[in-house]
DNA sequence: TCTGGAAGTTACAGACCGGTAACACCCTAG
DNA sequence: CTAGGGTGTTACCGGTCTGTAACTTCCAGA
């Protein structure tokens, strides 16, 4: 019922989106393909004419959530042109916000939670496009001018990757409410060593 | 094949064992009770003679796992009676040495990211065993003499949770090889900004 | 030795899973 | 108008899942 994406597109964009709204919300194991193009307003023939598997139905929606992922930062980029400081603070704010949003984490981490087979084609492109986020935050960690770019980069992923686990098992009340005061705390101490 | 804990013990205590074990390696719902009680060297109607339902075998398992997290925290208190420092460090110490022992996150936040339902027995547990954790370790940096005791422990708790994660998704050459030098780093700097 | 309960065995129910086959439909491009 | 490709429908396959019933076997304690 709350999954219901069903506005008029083509069969393969609404397969996708429904998938990725419920994969998000009930877990990749969690719900049937027969239960995505019903939500969907479609039918399992169709989806399987679009995707040769549920593998590559979950890839796919893997990487359209990095592509939306990315659009963000594209968003940090022209609300703040060149100032890549503000960017890296319009990150944490982000980030903070989203953490409140909804109780699921990431659908990456949650992602690779569920796929342990080792060689999961889920797995390649979650270690793939983790890899590229983690670079896409140091190289703004450096430059917005900070010395040691790639320590806070990765501290600051820990803290949210964090942040967003701790939301989903204890709530918004716990740990997680301290990922602002961090993050910030951070960089100001890591802009202080810039010099360095 | 590599699941097979079937030391001559109790039923009980075999199903139990070998669940947790399979649960770690493969999720939740990746493991059928059946695969459980073969492994445990039994059959199904004995689990359910002892469980009344999977669901429930699932919240032992938790708890099973939280029992042998505090008997950890017990060693350290062994290992360094009294000095609350040397044990936070200590703890930092285990966790990273686990962090790289085995590629699977924490159990409870896997479990979150699998049981979806909002009123699943399990999210229950989780939320009260993540809690007593948080108390713990806030108690320990409080007693190790830190001033913003609950910062520094709900920073750790993050740093720690994502570290996991991180493992997990993108390998134990990621963001989480910084998680000791941050972790000492806190504490150091806590410490010198105890008087306050 | 007898007995009672725990454990093992086999079979099954009912539901759901991913994936496929065969066929009818509809809508648009020519 | 017509041809053809995308789509919808129904039914099905083989497998797996949690959970149960009915029965046998085993073993320890009295």
């Amino acid at each position: 019922m709350t999954d219901g994406i069903v506005e008029r597109s083509r069969p393969r964009d609404r397969i996708l989106e429904t998938a990725r709204d419920m994969f998000h919300k009930h877990g990749i194991k969690g719900v049937g393909v027969d239960a995505i193009t019903e939500a969907a307003g479609t039918n399992k023939m169709t989806l399987y004419r679009h995707f040769e598997s549920k593998d590559e139905l979950i890839v796919e929606c893997l990487r359209a959530n990095a592509a939306k992922a990315g659009a963000m930062w594209d968003a940090f980029e022209a609300e703040f042109p060149g100032d890549k400081l503000a960017q890296l603070h319009a990150w944490v704010r982000k980030a903070a916000a989203m953490l409140n949003a909804d109780g699921r984490g990431c659908d990456m981490a949650n992602a690779a939670a569920e796929l342990t087979e080792p060689d999961h084609p889920a797995r390649l492109v979650i270690k793939e496009l983790k890899e590229a986020q983690r670079e896409r935050l140091v190289t703004l960690c450096r430059d917005a001018g900070i010395g040691q770019a790639e320590l806070l980069a990765d501290t600051l992923s820990l803290l949210l990757e964090g942040a967003r686990v701790s939301v989903q098992t204890v709530g918004s009340e716990g740990p997680s409410t301290q990922f602002v005061r961090m993050a910030e705390g951070l960089i100001v101490s890591f802009r202080g060593a810039a010099a360095g």
